[in-house]
DNA sequence: GAGTGGTCTAGACCACCTT
DNA sequence: AGGTGGTCTAGACCACTCA
C-alpha cells in the first residue's frame, strides 16, 4: 500500500505530497495572490493526514516564501515581493510606489535611550551616550512586511521626534537638518522574527524574516543614521547591479 | 522589567523557553561554535516536554540560524557565517580563505542541455539552444554550504567541460577564453532549500536557504555566466559598501 | 460563538548515520 | 546494533480572530 521501493511514487512523505499539491494550485492560479488557504482541518478532512502533517507541508510553503500565515487567522499565498536596490537611494516610500504597490508607515515609538557600547562604536569616539531610538513599522498593500529600529545620534538632530517621521526619514534629515548621505553600508542576512518584532508585524514567532542592516555616512564620515530592517522574508527580492569602474 | 503579563513567567510557551535556554548557552560559549547539541530524546527527558515540542524549539533555532542539523546525525551550534560582497569581485575560493576558512569546491555534473525560454531570454536573441550547465557543490571548512547551478553559453566557451571547474570558474573563462566580466547583476531572495538542492547539501528538505543570483555579462553586452546559487542561511552574510558617484 | 491557528502530549515506526 | 533525526497519528485545550 505504501513505501514499497521499486516503482511507486509514495517515497515521498505525506507532506511534501501536500506540499506540491498547494504550490501547483498556487502556481496555476486555483489559489491566486493573497488569497486565503482551505484551514488546517480542512486539509485534514480532505486528505487524511493529521493536522500536525497538513502543519508541517504548510510550513514548506512558508519557508519558501510561497504562503504566509496571519496569526490565528489563516494561511494566505504571498503576493510578489517588492525589489529593493540597495545601490539606489530612493527610499522605501519611493519604490514601492514605483512599483505599482501602495507603501505605508506608522511611527511606533520615539525614545532617547542609552546605547550598549557595540552601538556606540558605529557612531564613533565623540557620542554623547542617549541617543534617538526611532521604531516604525511599515507596510505594503496594508500588509505589514517590515519594523525597523533606526539609531540617530541627537547632536545631529536636535528636536527630531517633532517632525512627522510617517514618510522618509532621511527627507527629513536632509531637509531640517541638512544632513546629506554621501555613503552607504549595506549588510543582510536571512534571520527569523521572534518576540517583539514577529508581535509588531502580528506573525508567529520564528517566521522566515531578513535583515538589513543599513549605515549611512555624510561627507565628514559622520553616522548619520543606523538603521536595522527587519523584513518579512517574502515580501522583499533585493537586486543590485554593478559595473568595473 | 519588562511586560510579562501580570508578574508570571509562564506566558512563554514550553518550546521558547528551550530555545532561550539553548540560544544563552550557545552564547555563553557552553555550546561551542560547530559542536554538537544534545538529542531531542536527551533533552525530551531533561525539560519534561514531548519531543514534539523540543523539535519546535530546535526549529526556531534553526530558522534563527543560531543552529543546524546533519540530517540523521544531528543539530550543531552554527559556525560564523562568511561575508560575501557582491561588489567585490574577487571569487568564492579567494573570499573564503581570506576571513581564514578553508574552501573547497567540487564539481557535480557538466552536462549540455535545452533550456527552457525564460533561461534563453537572459542570454538573448542570438543563442542556440543546447547550453553548458555546471553544477557545484562548495564547502566551507568541510561543510558543505551552496550548490550553484551555473549556465554557459558554449559558443563562447566551446570544450569548457575540459577544463578542471574546480577552481575559479571566472578564473578559466577569462584565462582560456578571454572573457572578462565588466558588469554584474546580482539578486537575492530568502528561500528554502528543497528537493535535489537540499539533498546536495546533505540538509533536511525546507532547511533556510539564500538564493543569489548572479548575472555576468563582458563588455559587449554578452552574457558569460548565468549563476544561481543556493547557500544554507546561516553560512552566509552579505555586505555592500556604496558610495555616491 | 464558531472557527482558526498555536501549543502540547504520548505514543509509533522508519531510514539512516555512527561506531 | 544502537542511536539519531524524519515522519506520522490522534487526540487535547487554549488564545485569538472574525462575523
Amino acid at each position: 500500500m505504501f513505501q514499497t521501493d521499486s516503482e511507486n511514487d509514495s517515497a515521498e512523505p505525506h507532506y511534501l505530497r501536500l506540499r506540491n499539491q498547494i504550490a501547483n494550485e498556487i502556481e496555476a492560479g486555483i489559489l491566486s495572490s493573497g488569497a486565503r488557504l482551505p484551514s488546517e482541518r480542512k486539509y485534514h478532512e480532505l486528505i487524511g493526514s493529521a493536522r500536525g502533517t497538513v502543519r508541517e507541508a504548510l510550513s514548506q510553503l512558508e519557508a519558501e516564501g510561497l504562503i504566509y500565515r496571519k496569526d490565528r487567522s489563516g494561511w494566505y499565498v504571498s503576493p510578489k515581493p517588492v525589489t529593493y536596490d540597495p545601490t539606489r537611494w530612493s527610499g522605501f516610500m519611493t519604490y514601492v510606489a514605483e512599483q505599482g504597490r501602495l507603501p505605508a508607515t506608522e511611527t511606533l515609538q520615539v525614545k532617547t535611550e542609552k546605547q550598549p557600547p557595540a552601538i556606540l562604536d558605529i557612531f564613533g569616539k565623540g557620542v554623547r551616550n542617549p541617543l534617538y531610538r526611532v521604531e516604525r513599522r511599515r507596510s505594503i498593500d496594508e500588509r505589514p512586511v517590515l519594523v525597523e529600529d533606526i539609531t540617530i545620534n541627537p547632536a545631529l538632530a536636535p528636536g527630531l521626534a517633532r517632525h512627522n517621521l510617517n514618510g522618509s526619514l532621511s527627507g527629513v534629515l536632509r531637509d531640517v537638518y541638512g544632513l546629506v548621505v554621501t555613503r552607504n553600508h549595506v549588510e543582510m542576512r536571512a534571520c527569523a522574527l521572534v518576540r517583539h518584532t514577529a508581535e509588531c508585524l502580528g506573525v508567529k514567532s520564528g517566521t522566515p524574516g531578513l535583515l538589513v542592516i543599513r549605515t549611512s555616512y555624510d561627507a565628514r564620515g559622520r553616522v548619520i543614521e543606523y538603521d536595522q530592517e527587519y523584513w518579512c522574508a517574502n515580501a522583499i527580492r533585493i537586486e543590485v547591479d554593478l559595473t568595473v569602474a
